[in-house]
DNA sequence: CAGTCGATTCACT
DNA sequence: GTGAATCGACTGA
């Protein structure tokens, strides 16, 4: 079948609760729902990234539990969302049982409802492509920060996300590889996913330890 | 309690 | 390709 339109119904919260590097490539090609006051957004997930909880040293939660990494331990279909270098939002999706501390990083997608929306915030982008061609952008896109730490995507009008079944990448067509600036025994692994030879995939970069400021 | 640095992006050379 | 921006969380003393 070609062009067959993506498939609306729901995930349930089952397809969340299972292991982290089961969960994400099953991710790509599904349709996250972001609704505001503003109007909705619709984004095709495209780039992944699995943190495994607390054996994963590129993980938030390797350190075990705190404040802010709270909702990765919590039940998984919960939104996580972190701020970093004291600009940028990104968003997770939590996954596994619970106390497992397992989530996903969307890293990149189509935006394909709500991109006039989606340019307002993101004026800086040349193109649609670069809409939410990045994990900071994709927030900045979605209108994402921490007032949206712990979000349910399975919370029924409470909340302003849902996520549909889409149109699942076919598994010869998901690639992977190491996570994107992620250093040390943390990029081991090849747990950063995405759809092969999709234009909204972000580039790769490795790991670059800042420098001191003098 | 001060020091360090980040699951990044953007402007500029 | 390089460096700045910018601040909260975490670390270790």
């Amino acid at each position: 079948m070609i062009n067959a339109a993506p498939d609306r119904t729901p995930l349930t919260r089952d397809f969340f609760d299972r292991p982290v590097l089961e969960v994400a490539p099953d991710l790509l090609g599904r349709i996250l729902v972001r609704d505001s006051d503003d109007g909705p957004i619709e984004l095709r997930l495209t780039e992944v990234e699995a943190y495994a909880g607390e054996a994963d040293p590129g993980s938030h939660a390797f350190r075990g539990q705190t404040a802010r990494n709270a909702v990765m331990f919590g039940p998984p279909g919960h939104v996580y969302v972190y701020f970093t270098y004291g600009m940028w939002h990104c968003m997770n999706l939590v996954c596994g049982p619970e106390g497992k501390a397992g989530a996903v990083l969307l890293r990149a997608g189509e935006i394909t409802v709500g991109a006039e929306l989606a340019r307002k915030r993101r004026l800086s982008a040349r193109n649609d492509k670069e809409l939410a061609k990045g994990p900071a952008r994709l927030a900045t896109a979605l209108d994402v920060d921490r007032s949206l730490d712990g979000a349910d995507l399975f919370g029924d009008g409470d909340s302003p996300f849902s996520i549909l079944t889409g149109t699942p990448v076919e598994a010869d067509q998901v690639s992977e590889g190491p996570r994107t600036g992620v250093g040390g025994d943390g990029s081991a692994h090849p747990w950063r996913f995405w759809t092969a030879n999709d234009p909204t995939v972000s580039p790769y970069r490795a790991h670059v330890p800042r420098r001191r400021r003098t």
